[in-house]
DNA sequence: GGCCATTGATACGGATTCCGTATTGATCGA
DNA sequence: TCGATCAATACGGAATCCGTATCAATGGCC
């Protein structure tokens, strides 16, 4: 009552040669089954297919286009499968990858990178969040792993160090400690500091504040804002000084310098994903991102 | 071993209601079948298509990609046993018309949109041709039909005449005959006249000279050329006259009159076609050009 | 012109597949 | 803890399908 693949394809293997014996040989069947399959065709189609002597096979017009048919869906099937088992492999799909700002300067690109080129057949789709947005779009699933600082996370959420990097002073180019190749956090105190707030990166925020207390001062911040360009941008403008990523003295501005600083407390990235995430994309990132952290 | 279009039914159905009971339901199978089947898909692709607990049932990344392609492939199928039997009935497929000059200037344009209106996903593929090539391309298949006067032909061709119209005269403007409203083609006797090779067209030819000897007189043929068109232009060059189909004046051309003439024969014109085509487009077409020939 | 080889269709028996009923096992909610 | 729900499994009967054997028709060859 319905038509098969399998009479797809012996029908196909039947207009490719136009000849029963050979036909069955060629789908290792012998011709009766064949003539069968193919009536059965004709008759569920209620169309004739092959215009049959008793002594030669042909196409009838009708039987020309399904044949360009019935080969177009053979192959789709045969692409489906293959795509399938691909899609299960993790070797095509999609994986959304949330990143915060400061990763974008240090860890994601060449980790994107890495794993782009193991995986060409996956999209990777880049969406910027707020640090403190992270742990909701991985939870609801609305990415399927996140790159940031460690912070802490509800259950079900694993997290994966791969990079750690140290701070550095952001200062005016004209500022006194400017000078020197290398900066004491001591030095900045009194320094009118800019950060971002704590509610937006609580973690980092910490880490800051941090070093200051450990060297014996409370920084006075002056302005608070959330993204680590603007913070370079506002030290450039002689508003203030700041601790950053190593990462970010990428950014070359003029009226800003990047200065080591003494400190031994490193700025660490990690990936973070939800244990029960499902796509398949996920296992050979997370091993992309294992090697990378080493 | 192989995956059937039924498992692609039934996994449809399940991936749209995600549950065993109701997709069985409705596929009016009981859930027993139902649970073999997506197992045995499952198996023969090697991918887990539904994540499955006791409680409930939902797709996997793979099964999300695979139901798509499964939607597709379906689609497919369907199309194409829609348009296979359309191509059958012949609503639908390609129609090759093999057409002479003269045709384009009277029957061809209306029996082309007679016919277009009645099987508008026909594609009418429309081929000039010399008179003296139809039967050839009629007889190796590389058109279908002819649309031109009658002509001896090959046992294997039929022809059906679907119109008739008289000769005309065509003459200068400035000749001496112009001014009359009907012209006697006696008349024309001693005229220098401008006619197709014999070869070209034999039939319409012959009409004309036929014409001429049954009013006394021999023609004197002056120029030949194997279009009509390129008859009137000379004609209207003063270089000469003819006799042509009336429906040659459509042809509006400064210089060339044409003239109602004393003759009784008419110049048909018909469809041919080979008895053995089975382009099913072809009755169709021909029962519309048999009403036209009313 | 008659004989034989070729080719597709048909007949029939055996094996496989597949469906439906009954049942089990597992999980969730009360 | 018990019952309800749901998917998986067991098993018997029916339908399908394949292969061997055979038939019918056609074309080539002597």
């Amino acid at each position: 009552m319905a038509i098969d693949f399998r009479q797809l394809r012996y029908f196909v293997t039947l207009a490719d040669t136009l000849h029963f014996g050979r036909a069955a040989a060629l789908l290792h069947i012998s011709q009766p089954p064949l003539s069968r399959q193919i009536a059965a065709l004709e008759e569920e189609l209620g169309v004739t297919l092959f215009k049959r002597s008793s002594r030669q096979v042909e196409l009838t017009v009708a039987g020309r286009h399904f044949h360009e048919q019935a080969v177009r869906i053979i192959e789709a099937l045969d692409g489906a499968v293959r795509s399938t088992q691909a899609t299960e492999r993790g070797e095509r799909g999609v994986l959304r990858i949330g990143f915060t700002m400061s990763a974008a300067w240090s860890v994601l690109p060449p980790l994107i990178k890495a794993y782009g080129d193991g995986a060409p057949d996956v999209d990777v789709q880049l969406n910027e969040v707020l640090p403190r947005e992270l742990n909701d779009v991985l939870m609801s699933g609305s990415v399927d792993v996140g790159i940031a600082f460690p912070w802490q996370r509800p259950a079900g959420l694993e997290y994966l160090a791969i990079h750690a990097e140290p701070l550095c002073a952001v200062l005016p180019a004209n500022h006194r400690l400017a000078r020197k190749t290398e900066v004491a956090v001591a030095d900045l105190a009194g320094e009118p500091f800019i950060t971002f707030p704590a509610a937006t990166a609580p973690a980092l925020h910490e880490l800051v504040i941090g070093c200051c207390r450990e060297n014996g001062f409370e920084p006075r911040i002056r302005l608070e804002t959330h993204l680590q360009q603007t913070i370079v941008n506002l030290v450039a403008e002689g508003l203030g000084v700041s601790l950053v990523p190593w990462s970010m003295s990428k950014m070359q501005l003029p009226g800003a310098v990047f200065r080591a600083v003494s400190v031994t407390r490193m700025v660490e990235q990690g990936v973070i994903w939800a244990a029960g995430n499902d796509n398949p994309c996920l296992p050979r990132f997370l091993a992309c991102a294992r090697a990378f952290g080493r």
